[in-house]
DNA sequence: CTGAAAGCGCTTACAG
DNA sequence: CTGAAAGCGCTTACAG
């Protein structure tokens, strides 16, 4: 391998000469510049990382903590969420560890004590998240994507889903509606207090009963495809129900076959709204009305301000909610 | 940062003795090991894995390579690899990275020259895959997670998709089923050549020639969501047809609400038979005869095979398909 | 069984 | 504007 002294030999300079317009931190002519490129260029030399990363005591890596939750539950959009996330550090100039497992605060501690991380995103962020106080004892640069109720004073990027239940419901109640079935994560998720399922369901409650929406609450459980037997009971179990609120990707993906498979059309028999990743949306074409999550947005917003922490220019601890974008796909219909 | 520096002077030995302990590499005294590791306990010593890295010139971080290929196609079971790969990387010790985005072929030198993989596991194998010639170049320890016609001497493992495809067809035919149709990925996976589609696809036409089977194909194209559309025009287009393959996975999550819409009892009116991860199945409680692809096994096997190349072990160069687990879910009726 | 010393490939005050 | 030198925290022949 080529290293820095082979090229200062080739350019005829010092080793530091060839560091300083690796980094342009310091200034040298353009005479000697153009020489020690070209003497890269001849050689083929990249810079040694490692070697880099002892020197300076830094590194360019981030960790993406993916924890491991038994159960059957199964994300359909975690491969979006690292890949986005792989991207988007990327764009910063940092390269991404993926980090899971079980024991995941045990391998945030050995990572960070191993110097190889700078900072990290937590994925899947439950209330009282045990990797909060991991985080903060190791003054690691940290962004939770998602919301805790208590977070301790880290920076936390998630989608606005308080928002979108409310936009949701209000709509609803414009249109007229006075019995929508809200289709949700099974009980499990609700029972770990995993976030987001917690605050939509929440807040979409609360306006609930300030518009005076009767909303019905089904949890699908994991024991059949989809939420379809839910999806089917609850059309039986609240045959006044008008609308369905849909906030669980399975459920959204088989949604449309339940409906047909019940003769049922949308939205002239029943009106239809989800919350869903932009790319099973795009990918997957979903056809309701939606509050499309923007799966890039959030991802670029919280490297953004991981980076910013790890770079010492934070401007104080940013907690950030993502507006969904709305997308009439005309799956509600008019009651009143 | 505590360093072995420290190590050694609270314990009263030079620095290399603290580095035979810490490696277990050359012999070292009982009692000298223990005072060594009760200093190391005493400081809260942990390897800065960054200077061993430069000592040693190796790398204990394995990339995952996955391509962004344009298009809506939209993985399900991203995630699953990912998180499966990472799992089994940290068995053998090594931590991973995520090399994602258009320029692979690029994001694979720097990460090579940079010095800060040892290997690499290749995702989303296309034939003539252009990366094939940037690992060899390379010399870069490699594995393909999926096979190509010319994988050029490069171990891979995948699952044995030919395998599924033969046993499908002559148990369908043992069953006495005459037409068949088969639901594949959107077209545009084969125009690329992705190899686990066409080798399937491959197979599965020119066994059932040979037993007497007619296979009609559908593309499931990406315009609808989980194939539903392609799904019921096949049922009208192909009355005669008694039996559904589905190797796609967004479809066989969507097939039971299908069929259920067209009021057909499986497998008394249509028989089926998919091909999908193990991770969806479970997950989303598919309820059809399957060959379950095991995530798990390949991926395990894929990081065994590479650890063995980074290690200097190989064998020679390793193809290995894994056999799909075979599980009678009862979705296959007897026609003769 | 243990230690002094050189080396891995960089960076960075410091001096000129 | 450029270079000599020290240092980052380890590992590893080598000598004893």
């Amino acid at each position: 391998m080529v290293t820095i002294q082979d090229v200062a030999k080739e350019a005829g300079v010092s080793k530091a000469t060839v560091s300083y317009v690796l980094s342009g931190s310091n200034a040298i002519s353009e005479q000697t510049t153009k020489r020690v490129q070209k003497a890269m260029k001849k050689l083929g030399y990249s810079v040694n990382h490692t070697a880099r990363a002892l020197a300076t005591a830094k590194t360019n890596t981030i960790a993406i903590v993916a924890p491991y939750r038994s159960g059957n539950f199964f994300s359909l959009s975690r491969g979006a969420y690292l890949y986005a996330l792989s991207n988007a550090a990327r764009k910063f100039g940092y390269d991404t560890l993926l980090l899971t497992g079980e024991n995941d605060r045990q391998l945030i501690v050995d990572a960070v004590e191993g110097r190889k991380i700078a900072g990290a995103i937590l994925l899947d962020i439950v209330n009282d998240d045990p990797r909060i106080a991991t985080a903060k004892q190791l003054k690691l640069p940290v962004v939770l994507l998602g919301k805790a109720d208590n977070t301790q004073g880290l920076p936390y990027v998630d989608t606005d889903f308080e928002y979108a239940a409310e936009m949701m419901i209000h709509r609803l109640a414009a249109f007229g509606h006075k019995e929508v079935v809200l289709i949700g994560w099974p009980q499990e998720q609700y029972d770990i207090q995993m976030n987001y399922a917690v605050r939509f369901l929440q807040k979409a409650l609360e306006c609930a009963q300030s518009v005076g929406i009767v909303l019905r609450v089904v949890y699908a459980n994991d024991e059949t495809l989809g939420a379809s037997t839910e999806i089917t009971e609850a059309l039986c179990g609240y045959p006044q129900a008008t609308a369905f609120i849909i906030h669980n990707d399975a459920a959204v993906l088989a949604a449309p076959q339940v409906m047909q498979g019940c003769g049922l059309a949308v939205p002239d028999d029943i009106s239809i709204i989800t919350v869903v990743p932009d790319q099973i949306a795009t990918g997957m074409k979903i056809p309701y009305t939606s509050f499309f999550i923007d799966v890039n947005a959030i991802v670029d917003t919280a490297m953004d301000v991981l980076v910013r922490q790890i770079q010492q220019h934070n401007t104080g601890t940013e907690t950030i909610l993502v507006k969904p974008n709305f997308a009439d796909l005309g799956s509600l219909s008019q009651k009143n």
